[in-house]
DNA sequence: TCATCTTGGTTAACGCCGTTAACGGTAAAC
DNA sequence: GTTTACCGTTAACGGCGTTAACCAAGATGA
């Protein structure tokens, strides 16, 4: 017995139904109607029981969606990024995070739906993933590419907070961390930092607690990004990331 | 006929139906149920279409509680600030910030009501009152005290961004600023920068898209804070402000 | 004082929702 | 070829927001 079996029959009917789960909660998101068991059930000609063969709740359809929703999002930064040279790491993540904002005033409901919704404690083994979520993964890389390329400080394990330290030893936290030395782990919490700050501007855009001039002028935004570029080594390379940010805020 | 009536028998008897309402709300909310009209409604010893003589759809409900749950707790923060003396405007907010955080996690369902409740675009007579949030009007008026006190720099509106100094001239945003000459309404940039960093980490913590230790050490919250000292003419205050932040982050 | 109108409640009903139970057909497994 | 597991069905329950029709009583004005 091989221990990578080839996918049965019913297996790859099973994901495909997933997929078109998916497909058809995605469909009613964009279309403006909100999620529920019996819309996605009649959207994919079913009757909204036969969904709990799949899902054990609505709660875990929703974080499948979430899950998905957020790896089609990343896929979207990580086009936005590659318009920018491989060894030009500080560009890509200015790219992606404009992109990352762009997708969050555009798709308010999927970006709440992804990063407002509450985080359960435990799941099931769909949800499990989510604690590796896709966007948190690649902006982590992100980050650890600049640093290789500028090697600016980090704090030492011991400078930190203990109960950070374990944190960063291990963390739960979406983080692609398996490849950063322990005793670089420091970089975590760079990137803890600088993802709160990000994540804290766009959600107050998103959810329009805000002025909305201030949000269509994105300068809120743009300061944000704008401080973090010294800590992450970036002094130098500012006049040209400002300008870099300018006009990719100014895209569309 | 004069400028202020008295109320009238049947105007107190309504407000105090709308008090009711709210209160049976907060009730439901701190009980771990949710929100409903139904809920809302059995709990007063009425019907549900009898709510309707009071809100006109349940999301104004929901606004409606939202704004005095954000009263509610404002009421909290400047007890909590009130620990200090009243020309230490720099420990007050220190003390407002942290109580805000607390209640953040402390109530995670009302702060999402509150905070994280996407913002409608116009609505009733009371939801108009949102705009002028209570805590929102607080905070600025924190931040106006420190900056009469020590003086930190703000930009010229020319320095601004032209929309944003239509903002700032005439904001729609929660901010008490009648009192703030036109040529120091640059204070309102600051203003809306600490505050998008404030509501990132505080949101960020309540929603739990972060690892639970970095929440309960309280770190990543810690660090925004003292961040922004420098910026609000702090600097020199740090010590002092940060033991006081950590005293009052390990009040129980 | 009596007729009128307004206010604040009722009941009944509609169409959604998540969820469960009982059942059946069909494809895989032995 | 029989058995079993999977994947769908229908029926039903309780709860939700919301509307319509109705009614009692308090305020209003001739």
């Amino acid at each position: 017995m091989p221990a990578l079996q080839q996918p049965t029959r019913r297996e790859r009917q099973r994901e495909a139904t997933y997929d078109e789960i998916v497909r058809a909660a995605s469909e009613l998101l964009t279309e403006g109607a909100d999620l529920s068991l019996r819309a996605v059930a009649a959207r994919m000609g079913m009757t909204a029981p036969a969904l709990y063969r799949y899902v054990a709740s609505y709660q875990e359809l929703v974080d499948l969606v979430a899950f998905e929703l957020d790896k089609a999002a990343t896929q979207g930064f990580v086009e936005a990024a590659s318009r920018y040279r491989e060894d030009d790491p500080a560009a890509r993540l200015c790219a992606a995070c404009v992109a990352f904002r762009r997708w969050a005033l555009n798709r308010p409901r999927e970006f709440s739906l992804v990063f407002a919704n509450p985080i359960g404690s435990e799941g099931s083994d769909r949800r499990e993933l989510l604690t590796l979520s896709t966007s948190g993964h690649y902006f982590t890389d992100l980050l650890y590419q600049i640093w290789e390329l500028y090697q600016f400080p980090y704090p030492a394990l011991d400078e930190l907070d203990p109960i950070v330290r374990d944190a960063v030893l291990n963390p739960l936290i979406p983080a692609k961390a398996e490849h950063i030395e322990p005793a670089d782990r420091g970089l975590l919490w760079i990137y803890m930092r600088s993802w709160s700050a990000l994540y804290g501007v766009v959600t107050l855009e998103s959810t329009g607690h805000c002025d909305p001039r201030v949000i269509e002028s994105g300068a809120l935004f743009r300061a944000t990004i704008l401080d973090w570029l010294a800590p992450l080594g970036l002094a130098a390379e500012a006049p040209r990331l400002t300008k870099l940010l300018d006009e990719e805020l100014a895209r569309t």
